[in-house]
DNA sequence: TTTGAACTGTGATTTATGTCACTATAAATT
DNA sequence: AATTTATAGTGACATAAATCACAGTTCAAA
């Protein structure tokens, strides 16, 4: 059975197996249990995460301690604070684990050493990257023009087990709207 | 005088005359006047749009006819449907232009030509792309956290000049608040 | 210069959502 | 098993925003 990383490569690039290795060897691994976090809030960040097995949100905490979710990531999603990793400021944001983790990560300096010598993973990642900036900009589209009802159904259409896993009140805060309204809709 | 977007690129990469007249070969330019589509909805779009003078609108028309104003872009700002030209997909929106405008366009082709004799502006885009990106996801911050006042006060600090060049209905429309509800908040 | 269209502001009203308070249940911890 | 903590639903009420209607103004086209 191929590493799941590798799978989920192989989906842009074809790789071969002493390629998939040297791949991984600039990857290294962790567990992390629920409610430990992966980035604070301040830290650099100089690492992306590839989730293996759990579930993670990132979020803002704003003036008044509420939070904002912005993602959740689970099995098979990459996940960083991205503005801190690309401009090297410290983060604004919080990523944790909402259950125990398993994860790869692989640090800037060994992402470029890889990228370097092995060029088609530019491919892959600049791949990734444009599909990422295209569901932003659809998530974007869908708060302006759709109502809360709208993009709750939305999500649970595209992540059918994400209500199954994550605390509905998170949820509502990825929405948008309080948890008494999420309540509320509930159809 | 620098060419303008000589001046655009240099900000990231610096580039002799002769690979600066390279660059620009690798380019078309194009008048447009006021109301004129740059990309009408259902187009497969295969060009990026650099404003040399004037402004534009990419928005999306839900089927109520209601426009949804995804970005506001004028002088030195990239402009297209980044979903359509990623993916090869019909697009979902349209850009068109709220001034008369002259624009530099590129097509893919010929981006991929250039990148390809010219590696540094990979990293030009590269980087382009990165920030594009951080901002889509500040955005997203700002509709989650911060109220329509809040949104619209931080709109007019980032682009004072907005308000003069740009109808108050669409601004309200790239808030995600009605006409009327934008008049009300005006101080 | 006139005519019409687009834009803007504002009142009246309705609808959606937030907030606060309380209860019930589920889940984690000791 | 007992106890605490997190989660979820719901009523009552307050607030924000949408919608509808209309009037005044600006702007562009004939």
């Amino acid at each position: 059975m191929k590493h799941p990383l590798r799978q989920h490569i192989e989906e842009i690039i074809s790789l071969k197996d002493e390629e998939f290795d040297f791949v991984l060897s600039h990857f290294e691994q962790v567990k992390k249990r629920k409610h430990q976090y992966i980035v604070q809030e301040g830290e650099f960040v100089n690492k992306e995460y590839w989730i293996i097995k759990g579930c993670v949100k990132s979020y803002f905490l704003d003036e008044n301690g509420k939070e904002h979710i912005l993602r959740f990531a689970m099995e098979h999603y990459w996940i960083t604070d991205y503005e801190s990793f690309v401009k090297h400021t410290p983060s604004k944001i919080c990523i944790d684990c909402l259950e125990d983790c398993e994860l790869l990560y692989i640090s800037s300096e060994n992402r470029d050493k890889l990228t370097a010598e092995m060029h088609k993973m530019e491919r892959f990642w600049a791949k990734k990257s444009k599909f990422g900036r295209i569901s932003l900009q659809n998530r974007i589209l869908s708060l302006l023009k759709n109502s809360a009802k709208e993009r709750y159904d939305l999500l649970l259409e595209q992540y059918p087990k994400l209500s199954q896993r994550v605390p509905k009140k998170l949820i509502a805060s990825y929405l948008g709207v309080s948890r008494e309204t999420l309540s509320r809709l509930d159809s």
